[in-house]
DNA sequence: GACCCTCCCCTTAGGGGAGGGTC
DNA sequence: GACCCTCCCCTTAGGGGAGGGTC
């Protein structure tokens, strides 16, 4: 063997742009091994194998695994190429997808904690709210409507039971006619704020907000406030309400210290 | 321990939606154990348990790491969790970002091979050519613009001092003046197409092309037609050529196989 | 002194058994 | 028979030594 055209590993390493370390590894794999050894069992591989090892960096690059490499290597054609190439980009477009979701997951719950940051939690206020999409459950009946963890259980049961995830701002609603007899603790159904898959749009437009601190189900005072706020200026209650949970176990250990919103939908 | 507000492993397994296998997990990580243990060693969680389980599941989810949430769950607060999901939120746009450009690095090599498929091989064309961005390597001096194997060497060794990873389509150029006075084989320099980066444009216009099979350096005989073409039909040529190798390495075991593709720049 | 070698251990988040007891 | 337990091994693609020879 002529040393002049062989290099010891660290000089191919440079050259490649691939480490000492994953040569070595590659080796083990018979990925790429180099083109003999000495006596000592010194690595040496040769120019002809730089294009090799540039072939195995644009593919582990593109999220080609190593036995992948080594089969593409063993059969590559350019129909293969455009096979791979493909496949691995479809790949991608999944994973992004995914990506993008999560983003949209981690926004509902950030976009919750924002926006009662520029409020004062004693004051009422009316807003315009946009449409939100939301993954409701069934319409609770008579026995079950005012026993609020049970009204949860079986909200994410049924979750499970249509494949949902259990990870979404969580909340419920009182139906317009309890709203209107006081019957502030009668649950209509619960609700997931979802980024898609809803089956259940909370509608745009004008809605009376209150806030208080408590626990789940400890909303009855703050709807009475909420309710003497829009009587006094000759509001008229429209729609069923919503309430969320803007910090909850998530972000909160103590449970007297959950907030809990209430959006009740008006017109004049 | 009453045992009716107690469950087994899993029915908790169900009501999260989380493995028994992954509770198992969670519990030798200490990230959630049962709240007691049986004289058998059987777990029972508690229905208090499941809003942590949630949790979990969120956080999870949303690509936050075991120690992390085990963290974040000791401290948790609304500002903490804007913190971190702001901190994961630029992560994701990160890997994002870096799948788009992967897409882009197999786009150019599947290109190359796809713009080749509708071509006869044995004859020339006048095609408009869109810009194309490129990095080019330095232009290489009289003594070695003729060695193809050292100029390529030099090349990879540039783009390495620069940073640039060695994984992109290769080519190669040949200046104006040498194809005027018909010095085919004279390097003007190499160039890798990327995504971005880039520090040279191929521009975008009329170009004539041509093809033939061949290694590196092979194109002599391909230069000699396509200047025959460009005399026949009262062409002019109008800027350095660019080289390129639709079938190499990659995806061919045959050196004698490899497909060049030249294209010269030309006016009426 | 710089370079080379071969072990060997470690990382993440689980999945999949085997072998043996429990409701 | 279904459920529970504790080991233990395996996966990907390397990174980081330790301990000992070589140019």
């Amino acid at each position: 063997m002529n040393k002049m055209t062989h290099m010891k590993i660290s000089e191919f390493s440079k050259k490649t742009g691939i480490s000492r370390d994953k040569l070595i590894f590659y080796d083990s794999k018979n990925l790429i091994s180099p083109q003999y050894r000495d006596e000592k069992g010194y690595r040496y591989y040769t120019n002809k194998q730089l294009t090799h090892a540039y072939l195995i960096t644009i593919l582990r690059t593109v999220g080609v695994s190593i036995e992948e490499i080594k089969n593409y290597y063993d059969e590559r054609s350019p129909k293969k190429l455009l096979e791979l190439f493909s496949c691995k980009e479809k790949a991608i477009d999944k994973e992004i997808t995914k990506l993008l979701e999560v983003k949209e997951v981690m926004k509902l719950y950030s976009n919750l904690v924002e926006e009662t940051n520029s409020e004062n939690f004693n004051e009422i206020s009316i807003q315009i709210l946009p449409k939100k999409k939301l993954f409701a459950g069934l319409i609770l009946n008579e026995q079950d409507n005012g026993n609020y963890e049970k009204a949860n259980l079986e909200f994410y049961k049924y979750c499970n039971h249509k494949g949902l995830d259990l990870m979404y701002p969580f909340g419920m609603m009182v139906s317009k006619e309890n709203i209107l007899k006081g019957n502030f603790s009668n649950i209509l159904r619960c609700f997931f704020a979802v980024p898609n898959n809803e089956n259940l749009i909370r509608p745009e437009g004008r809605y009376v907000i209150g806030y208080t601190f408590g626990n789940y189900g400890n909303s009855f005072e703050l709807y009475e406030r909420l309710m003497n706020y829009i009587t006094k200026n000759e509001l008229v209650v429209c729609g069923d309400s919503y309430e969320e949970y803007p910090y909850n176990e998530i972000t909160t250990k103590n449970e007297e210290e959950f907030l809990i919103k209430v959006m009740i939908p008006v017109k004049h």
